[in-house]
DNA sequence: GCCAACGTTGGC
DNA sequence: GCCAACGTTGGC
């Protein structure tokens, strides 16, 4: 199993709008390493859930994958400013996920404690000038950041 | 408001 | 095909 992280701003998409539809397709990522990461995710991997653009930014909750290879609707859709006119059904260009809500953190983790606690060497997120909006994160700092936001899916002993 | 980083566009 | 200009993302 791997672990993720997705950024969304929640103006956009927040975790509460998350957590009362229960499942999101996360649609809309146009950019090709993002894509790649999305294509790599499996059914049952653990995703973080990002508020970027917030006041402070930070990790806010936990999903999981609930479908894996769907190809993103919004491509066929002329009146989505995700569509792409290149885009068939039979030949889809963007594949996404299918997340499942799992918890809104009782603590938030802003990103400034991330920063104190983990390299950008091992954390993509902390990378200078990073706009990745969908990103792997190594096991062992995931189960760090469960801990540090109090998740009830955080294992003692990972 | 500033700046870094990166993608896209368009002239040549 | 090159590259400058511009737009966007996103932290601070």
């Amino acid at each position: 199993m791997k672990h993720w992280l997705v950024k969304s701003e929640p103006g956009e998409y927040s975790i509460q709008d998350f957590a009362q539809e229960k499942r999101a397709i996360w649609d809309g990522v146009r950019n090709h390493l993002a894509k790649r990461h999305l294509m790599a995710m499996q059914r049952g991997d653990l995703v973080l859930f990002y508020h970027s653009g917030a006041k402070p930014p930070g990790v806010v909750g936990l999903a999981r994958v609930s479908q894996a290879q769907i190809p993103d609707p919004t491509q066929f859709d002329p009146n989505s400013k995700y569509f792409d006119p290149k885009a068939t059904p039979e030949a889809p260009r963007w594949i996404t996920v299918e997340l499942e809500h799992l918890e809104t953190f009782p603590r938030m983790v802003p990103i400034a404690e991330l920063r104190e606690r983990f390299s950008p060497q091992s954390l993509i997120l902390l990378r200078r000038g990073n706009r990745l909006s969908v990103m792997p994160v190594p096991k062992e700092i995931f189960g760090d950041i469960l801990r540090m936001a109090g998740s009830r899916y955080f294992e003692h002993g990972d």
